[in-house]
DNA sequence: CTAAAGTGCAACCCACGAGTTGCGTTGTGA
DNA sequence: TCACAACGCAACTCGTGGGTTGCACTTTAG
């Protein structure tokens, strides 16, 4: 992404919540495709590189991307960092679209409720 | 989003997938703000465009990119054309992050089957 | 018929992010 | 102790997308 808002000060959309950080991680094939990989078995950055036609920079930098949207979790053990997938933020996620959906299907009317009490709490949590 | 691949030819992520329309979509703080509008009531672009701190044509190209992601049709009334959210893409989605999130909850795993053989028809969607 | 409103291009700007290279630092193993 | 492997940080390139302005086109209202 990228544009910026030349209109100064408030764009409307000032409140960094942290589904924006979830959908933009979301966003990039590349991040998908690592989270993917790691949801199958946690991995080193090093590792992760070796399948991925990037360096191992490119794949540190979506991880750290991806931990900061809360879907990674870092496991240090001497020098190599090991990350696995800690994927309640998606739950979030699905909790908004369905909001979004309304009641298009009402199985994922249910499904927005189970995952938001699963550690939303509750309903809204974007704009 | 940017970055493009030096790499050459192929870079592992040339299967152009429709995950990838709604994903890059959704992606935008903007964007998210217009569907969850519009999912209150269908609206056209200039109406969006006077609730938004953006111009009417900036909030067009928002709309041209949902449609393409399928969240969004058209509905042309004389002059105007009125949008409407559909949902059905949001549920690939869906399953896509249930497959990731594994197990971490069982009962989300099991709506996301559902939701995608909705109209997934069945696994696999990205990457 | 004419003015105004709503759309639809098209060209242009520019910030940002994906990717790279380069180098320094810290562990591990022989 | 020394070489190698995995990280981490920083600087740099470049394409892309969000946003804008400007203008032509069509429909509705008076």
């Amino acid at each position: 992404m990228s544009g910026r808002s030349p209109a100064g000060a408030d764009n409307g959309v000032t409140q960094r919540d942290p589904a924006d950080a979830v959908f933009e991680a979301l966003a990039d094939p590349m991040r998908r495709r690592l989270l993917q990989t790691i949801s199958g078995s946690p991995a080193t950055a090093t590792e992760l590189a070796g399948e991925l036609p990037i360096t191992r920079q490119a794949v540190a930098k979506h991880l750290t991307a991806l931990s900061q949207a809360g879907l990674l979790e870092r496991e240090r053990s001497g020098r190599d960092v090991r990350y696995h997938v800690t994927p309640a933020p998606l739950s979030r996620a699905v909790s908004w679209m369905a909001d979004v959906g309304g009641q298009w299907d009402e199985r994922l009317a249910r499904l927005a409720q189970i995952s938001g009490t699963a550690d939303t709490g509750g309903r809204r949590l974007s704009d």
